[in-house]
DNA sequence: TTGGCATATGAAACCGGTTCCAGAAACGCG
DNA sequence: CGCGTTTCTGGAACCGGTTTCATATGCCAA
């Protein structure tokens, strides 16, 4: 077992308290007992234990952040900008993954309660308010993605994608396209429904009304799925906008398996700018998500929730913005031919 | 502040021990007692802190997993196996990245102490093991990967490249391939250097010794520059060796930007096989390391040295592979030109 | 009837820190 | 010189649980 703070006390011939005051930099503490301390500390190279301070001091300097999967790429860099906030402010952060798993998710708020978090930054819509109640119950506050306006304890961080997808929708009119599909995410999940929204209606505001829209998983081979489907259809779009990145690589993949050429015959755009996007052959055109600065602004939703005596939470926006790359052209005008 | 043990004890009108009991299913409890707390437990919506509980026991339920960067998909499913192992057996996770940063990486080194962690399991080569020697000097168990033999308190888990290696090498072979250029990690990192020796001297032992062996970091600007340095030189090689697929991903971008067609002129060989290997155009050929199963080893070495009484590290190994897809080909007779 | 054991519960010590309160020493000022 | 402050330190309560030890009851065998 290590050491604890009685033995460096002794060793240093001063008190408990002393060793606290020292530690912590706080009172007033002579330099020659400051250094008697420090050496012992030295000695015995001892370090607190975290749970004691916790517990004595009723803080718990963690903060949560619930994701649904590390695997997705969606997430790494929201990680790192929360994970970047609450370092440099000395927190720790508390990384639960949901699995999209309802028992996994009931587990995975009892055990951010149990660690008495001071905050939590739910960024997936696998989790919806009502499961994060249960913290905001406990006085934890809590700030979720594109969810319900902000409230007591309970901040909202909206993705605009309206304005990305306006300029999306710009982006191809302007490349002449006139017939569009659109491979949505799962029809469960809130974002995936706004996305949707915004897409079918300003496509359909500029009369390009999708000739189909699909539901679809948000993982490459539900992209591949739905791109069969579109492809079965005796009308095929010449543009295909996709929920996320991931479809629209699976959608890419399909349809060069099919021989349909992209952006040549067929343009893909897709949702998010993750990491591979620009590594896509053809790099994905792709509507950008700013999700280091989401990550960011989540810790410092919380921050301010907590800071401020009255815990009510805020609104707060990223936007969205168009990233053009090579895998949207003009389109041609002869009719398309897919193969068996 | 949520309710206590205490409150719930007096809510029940029974003593704070037997609530304890009936918590952790211990000893002799009355079903009467039991469902009297239980009610009292439920009503209050009663949790209990962990750090108290950590506190009291000594024990911590929580095991740290130290990588480099969250952003990087090499970890990703070495994540995912770790969790999931300590998550089915009760345990928690202490997710923490080094940012390939000293100062940043003995902050974490004190944060796993200080949270006295059951083991720490260090995936990433950037940490050497005279920092891991301040945990175990705590009586933590640590479990590296491809470090020094295993020792007390020390695992090790070899990643066998040989093998994969042995075959990528025999496969170029029978494509033909007989100039070699080998694009390494950084130098600095163990890992980079162990791969690096296991490709070059492959190669040498099949006559196939590579016109040059670059330095390079790990990402895709990395693979990138390198290739403009390959393609400046008067001998270009037929097949790249990339010391991982982002390095291959960046030098797939920078031949096709020369002009120079992957596979039809040059091959190129990646390493670890991340998702999006199989996604890029063409699609990476790789040595694939079975990263989840790394994982779940990395948590089974931990586990097992905990049981054992005396604290002994083992030996680990996981075996490599050949994933062959797209990005390698016949040698073309002719002789290559390269764009300005 | 009594001794012994299993069952059921409470009181209190303890885990390793923080912090309040009090007291001592040093210092400044009238 | 005496008194009020400021500086420095120790004692002890406390955080919220777990666990040991003691006690009480019921039951069965001797």
């Amino acid at each position: 077992m290590a050491h604890t703070m009685r033995e460096v006390a002794r060793r240093a011939g001063v008190s408990l308290a002393t060793v606290s005051r020292v530690l912590n930099n706080t009172q007033y503490i002579s330099e020659e007992t400051r250094q008697r301390v420090l050496d012992a500390v030295r000695e015995f190279n001892y370090f607190k234990n975290v749970h004691a301070r916790r517990l004595a001091t009723g803080r718990s300097d963690l903060f949560g952040l619930v994701i649904s999967e590390i695997a997705n790429p969606y997430f790494p860099e929201i990680i790192r900008g929360y994970q970047a906030m609450a370092w440099n402010r000395g927190f720790d952060v508390l990384l639960c993954n949901t699995e999209y798993d309802l028992e996994r998710t009931k587990a995975v708020m009892r055990k951010l309660r149990e660690s008495d978090v001071r905050g939590v930054a739910i960024v997936t819509s696998s989790v919806d308010r009502s499961m994060a109640s249960e913290l905001t119950a406990a006085g934890i506050p809590v700030v979720l993605c594109n969810s319900d306006p902000a409230g007591k304890l309970v901040g909202n961080i909206c993705i605009q994608y309206e304005h990305g997808v306006e300029k999306a929708i710009q982006h191809v009119v302007e490349l002449g396209h006139r017939r569009s599909a659109v491979i949505a995410g799962p029809a469960d999940n809130r974002t995936a429904v706004t996305i949707k929204n915004a897409l079918v209606s300003g496509l359909t505001a500029r009369g390009l009304k999708p000739v189909c829209v699909l539901e679809s998983n948000y993982r490459v081979d539900g992209g591949v799925s739905a791109v069969r489907d579109v492809l079965s259809r005796s009308e095929i779009p010449t543009v295909v906008f996709c929920g996320n990145d991931l479809i629209a690589m699976g959608a890419m993949s399909a349809l060069e398996e099919s021989g349909v050429r992209v952006p040549d015959d067929v343009s893909v755009i897709g949702i998010d700018d993750i990491f591979f996007a620009f590594l896509a052959r053809p790099s994905l055109t792709t509507i950008s998500v700013p999700r280091e600065q989401l990550g960011v602004k989540a810790f410092e939703a919380l921050d301010r929730m907590l800071t401020l005596k009255r815990h009510k939470g805020s609104n707060y926006m990223v936007e969205t913005d168009l990233v053009v790359r090579r895998s949207t052209a003009p389109v041609r005008r002869q009719t398309l031919r897919v193969n068996s």
